[in-house]
DNA sequence: GATGAATGAGCATTCATTCAT
DNA sequence: AATGAATGAATGCTCATTCAT
């Protein structure tokens, strides 16, 4: 949101003024960029969470097979969207989808959270520190995750660097928590 | 760079006009601010980066080695400069210290060919993709510590997490490229 | 002049664009609509300042009488014209028919001259605040004369309303200069 | 409200930008301008309301005696506030204010019925020509009090005005009404 | 002729910067 | 040195006007 409607215009190619005649403002331009996708997003975000949920009782929980589905998320969003998501998650500060980015490493969090509690072999709850600990690897996974939508056109590629990035992370993060 | 010269001037108990007796611009009161930790910023980095090259050729690399020379680094930092340290890495948007992040990627950088590399056996150079994947990790790794930055004030929390999550990064590197 | 040339098209049921090829500019369009009553309007004043000129030698003048060449041209112009009188008389500032209802409180204040001269006998000129007092009471006439138009729709009751509002000034102002 | 803020600055003989360190809105500009003035007059107003509502019982009313009630109170307005009335009454629309001058109208209004209610030796209501009547007079006598107003500058010259003015709606009225 | 998309000057407002005091 | 009033360019937005279709 912080590019002026002059320069947003300029690289659009029209001028400043012809844009209200589609949008009635900068913050409906910006939603309408926005929204499919950010639709899209919240309801893949509600279904893994409830997987998520739900797979903990029966299922042996493990990071990549959960990571799996984020990334699998956000692969066909990016195949999707690709402009639209990153403009999500990386220009939308002082808009009404701030918020998205937060989302998504709430729903990280949500996770991680899951899968340390097993590596612990469910001894109890986490101690202040790997909370601490958690929520900033849930803060850094979904900050690289947005460097990489930042940093690459292609499709496979993209789903390429996501998978291995959430792998790093998964073995990663079973190692420190299993010396824990 | 977002927030205004009169509530800089405010919170500094001056006023706006007096700033510019001191400071040229907005641009050159926050160089001053951010200045002395990007010289020492810089200095660490360009001591890291030649410990990395003599140390090639005489030892086995290991990345929690070198990251820990980074982390001893960063922490080190911040315990000196804090504040001024958040601020050149998280609000330089639009400085020309939007630089000193991408510098402190491009040394993450170069430590991780190596590691990759003597992972590898020293087995030829890097693959195309193995090159996207260790510039997305650089950039991820060192988001990731802006953000710990940012959301901790106090050192010793920090060097946990900082430690820790390098830690993270180390393991699932490692087996990530004993996979590929 | 304040409504927009989208709303004036589309109440018209044209689109804005159109206008113009009938019309160069917006001030030229409201110059069609109010020209041709401006036109007859100023054709009408031009007669009774006459008839008052004419009047003066032979015949007592009497308030009500001119009065009532204003009362019926005001009305003849309002059953032909209507919603052009209303727009040429209240809708015109910044136009050039601004003028035209300065051109209306002139011809009042040039009967009004007369009138008074009567009323006093010939007794010689106006006083400085006799003159202020005709030019402000002529201003009025045509102020309150424009209110009528503006508020009314139906010839009928304007006729009336007109024709008490001149008898209300005409039996004032006769009183007031006996008075004086 | 309809002059630009440029326009305002420049013939104030300042910038634009400038006006907002005192002002926080051209509206708050208005205000500062228009409020006092305003609120002598709504509180004058008030005053001359009951005035005439309690009068009514037990003075025979007289329509001189009512207005030079609104006589003086424009006048003892104008001799403190001049410019301020003025932009009160004539340059309110799109403010706050807008209403001022039809507060006038309907207070004028309310005496002018009594007045007439009266003159007709309170022979059952008024009828529904003379409602119109009464109710045109009554935005006429505003509306030419506004124009005196805003010719005249000097305070005794314009008590003179007011006053011949509102002498002259008093006899005319009076002799309309008997006449009906 | 008619359309409506496009233009650009203008509006109220903000803010980095300047400068008389 | 320090103040804070003043400046003017930039912002989001509106609207008379133009022009390709």
């Amino acid at each position: 949101m912080k590019a002026s409607m002059r320069r947003i215009a300029q690289s659009a190619g029209v001028t400043s003024g012809n844009i209200y005649r589609y949008y009635a403002s900068k913050e409906q331009l910006f939603d309408a960029i926005v929204q499919p996708v950010y639709e899209q997003y919240t309801e893949y975000m509600s279904v893994i969470r409830q997987d998520v949920s739900f797979g903990c009782l029966n299922e042996p929980p493990d990071a990549p097979g959960y990571f799996s589905k984020i990334e699998s998320t956000i692969v066909k969003l990016f195949k999707t969207y690709s402009g639209q998501l990153m403009i999500m998650l990386t220009h939308s500060a002082g808009s009404k989808y701030e918020s998205a980015k937060s989302e998504l490493v709430e729903l990280t969090l949500f996770i991680l959270e899951r899968v340390v509690f097993k590596i612990k072999h469910d001894e109890g709850s986490l101690t202040v520190n790997e909370n601490a600990l958690v929520q900033m690897l849930a803060s850094s996974i979904v900050e690289g995750l947005c460097l990489i939508l930042r940093d690459n056109e292609e499709g496979d590629i993209l789903q390429n660097l996501v998978d291995q990035y959430l792998f790093v992370y998964s073995e990663g993060i079973t190692s420190l928590f299993k010396k824990l």
